[in-house]
DNA sequence: GATAATATTGGCAGAATCTGCCAATAGGGG
DNA sequence: CCCCTATTGGCAGATTCTGCCAATATTATC
């Protein structure tokens, strides 16, 4: 990966339908080797995929949470299990494990306050082994980023 | 905005390089009014762009973390300060303004934990008016979705 | 329930783009 | 300096895009 890759890279991050022309002018190729780097960067994983960002109130939802997890044990089995019913669940969006304690942190999506307590009601907390949770809500957003920092 | 626009949205949120033929096809349109309500869509700001989603480990950014950051003060001077120089830190991918005492939470990503050390001594520790800062590392990813969720 | 007004659709065609193949070029090692 | 390998640019057939128009579906009004 050089470069040319990184530029590639980038300027798909910035708008993910650039046409393979276009984007070829952007970072100096002719486009069919342009476009053979892409499939590459593609098939290595670098590029997992692309996605049309969504404005979320324009589709009516309107709450954004996170919410902590910690969890009653962390046997193996306990955390497949949990794993596995979060990746279930439509309105948990992102689902990282953090350091302190093996919780979790969850980002979860809902169209408004009342939506979110069922969510949290009838599927979050049929989750099994789950010792407590936290939620604290974003009612604003600064700053939305899809441009990885660094190579430039 | 019917149920053919949610088709729509839902299927470039799954792949936002879907031709618009292969898409038309799969909300059981013909290609024209299919593009025609891509179009619109973008131009309403319901779709607000696309983006490649990119392995952040293979261009050599393992660590994320998450912060909390706390206000000395709360004016609309020192808010909107706040606000911009966090706009232009490339490491901080998202920032949400967070219910509870006017926090921030922070998603920032860098190569290694060194490399997060210097990012806050040298770049959050000279924003204004910062009182407090509270890092959680994330050491795995459990789920990530661009598929928001109900509106099937 | 019929009719008119409006919005949305499907088809068409010229323009643009994609994409696989091949010869030419550039870069590295011996 | 030459050879070998990797990468590039150009070409051409196939596909896709996209704006326009007539046809169809939807809605409002009476």
């Amino acid at each position: 990966m050089d470069s040319k890759d990184f530029q590639i890279i980038r300027e798909l991050q910035k708008d993910g339908r650039l046409s393979n022309q276009e984007l070829s002018e952007r970072v100096n190729l002719s486009p069919s080797p342009c476009l053979r780097r892409v499939r590459n960067l593609e098939k290595e994983g670098v590029i997992r995929g692309y996605a049309a960002i969504v404005d979320e109130p324009s589709l009516g939802l309107s709450v954004t949470a996170f919410v902590r997890v910690t969890l009653e044990r962390h046997t193996e089995e306990t955390t497949r299990e949990f794993e596995d019913s979060i990746r279930r669940i439509d309105e948990i969006l992102d689902c990282y494990v953090m350091t302190g304690g093996s919780d979790y942190l969850l980002r979860v999506i809902a169209p408004d306050l009342q939506s979110y307590e069922r969510f949290v009601r009838e599927r979050l907390h049929k989750v099994k082994a789950i010792a407590s949770i936290d939620t604290g809500f974003a009612y604003g957003v600064v700053k939305r980023s899809t441009l990885l920092p660094y190579p430039v």
